[in-house]
DNA sequence: CCAGGAGAGATTGACATACAAGAATACCTG
DNA sequence: CAGGTATTCTTGTATGTCAATCTCTCCTGG
């Protein structure tokens, strides 16, 4: 009955079998909740400290309460919401303590991909078309295209392993890793400048089949990501 | 009402891994059934390929639809169950290809985990003590203490390392690790003898404080472990 | 007799509702 | 003003229901 805009990107014509339009399109409606409440924590529209009950998502999509229940429970996993017994679940506001937690494990995730990678000195398709966009997007300055392409990238080199698990893994972390370029393109989009060079380098190095400096490559980007990250995330703290 | 035997080794004593680590007893309804499903496929009590629908959880033990429909999406998530939507969800048979990617996982995950516990030259006490127990065990011969003691000091290298989405990763492959465990256990426990061994020349490397001994240590101790479980997949496949 | 398709049964996805238990907060009393 | 109690909010669990989808059987036709 709640018919708001919280919804278009995802559900606009009502129609249950438009599920399957899109490979990318949610294919239930606990998905597509799931998708449009974790983008808002990206987006920043819910902001870090704002409790999220299952009441309000109740409210503000008119889904049914166990829906909303299972939405939480799935963001809770991935570290975009955080709660514990009984307690509502809050956006966490990453400590400069997490995010050197989290680039630690995307370096030993990501690290051991390339390294995969370089051994079959093959580049998975799908990154190199993410470093084309993340050129093109460089140049023309839509920050979103920027974020979503950089995330595409290390989605990609990680995907081409075709090792499940260690997808899972990464997928794990992704959302956080997402919450902090949105911080990241926010405040200091110009030094993104380097993004392409430094993962045009990883890339050489994995079709050189050279497996420790394509390491190498991908734990310096990492480092650089870090650095810029925590530059900012300890402006906005106390 | 269902008031059989099932709860029984749930109720009596807390399981290892819940999703929060220090909590001992199950906190709620779920996390029991859970914890009961989980053990009941790594004890094989519940064979691959056998099928676990929603209505059989709830017949068995008395629980109403939605929570063994939270129990089994939890299960999916750790991969002790497999289903796609709409299909009833079956325990899943680990391939050939399964299981090297899984070790695959656990090798980037641990042995990140024992470099990190390498640089500071610290073993966390609770990876001293399944160290101990483990040769307590081990010349007992119980396997199921082994196994417990053996997972118990992988776990502890991980968690040692103080990094949450590392732990969580790890906990994310822990069940089919279990799985593997269990395998080996059941056919050829005999050469388990090396184990304590392997495990006391990470721990040396570590208190060493050799960052590159200590990864090597782990990774030989793993493709050992690898080695013998596959020997074992494949006899027990076509 | 076998192959392909339609239909029935089984199973999951989602919803509405209700009650109980734990947490947080406000309020009332000393 | 302080401390404890009580109300209220929120989550955990349960029951029932309907719709959508998948599976499997059985029936028909070649």
């Amino acid at each position: 009955m709640n018919d708001n805009e919280l919804w278009s990107p995802i559900w606009h014509n009502g129609s249950v079998s438009n599920r399957q339009a899109f490979a990318l399109a949610p294919a239930s409606l606990t998905d597509a909740l799931y998708e449009s409440v974790r983008r808002r924590i990206i987006n920043e529209e819910l902001k870090p400290g704002e409790k999220v009950t299952e009441a309000r998502l109740t409210s503000e999509y008119g889904v049914a309460r166990p829906t909303a229940k299972a939405c939480v429970e799935r963001l809770v996993v991935v570290g975009l919401l955080r709660r514990s017994a009984h307690k509502t679940a809050v956006v966490p506001e990453l400590s400069q303590r997490d995010i050197v937690d989290l680039f630690l494990s995307r370096e030993t995730v990501e690290s051991a991909a390339v390294r995969i990678l370089a051994r079959e000195a093959r580049v998975p398709e799908p990154a190199s078309r993410a470093q084309r966009a993340l050129e093109t997007a460089t140049s023309g300055g839509n920050y979103e295209e920027i974020v979503a392409a950089d995330i595409a990238f290390h989605a990609a080199l990680v995907r081409g392993t075709a090792s499940e698990r260690l997808s899972r893994m990464h997928e794990l972390i992704l959302g956080e890793v997402e919450l902090t370029m949105g911080l990241f393109s926010a405040h200091k989009a110009a030094s993104r400048e380097s993004i392409p060079a430094e993962h045009a380098a990883i890339l050489a190095a994995i079709l050189a089949g050279d497996e420790d400096a394509a390491g190498a490559r991908l734990s310096e980007h990492l480092h650089a990501a870090r650095t810029r990250v925590l530059a900012l995330a300890s402006n906005s703290q106390s």
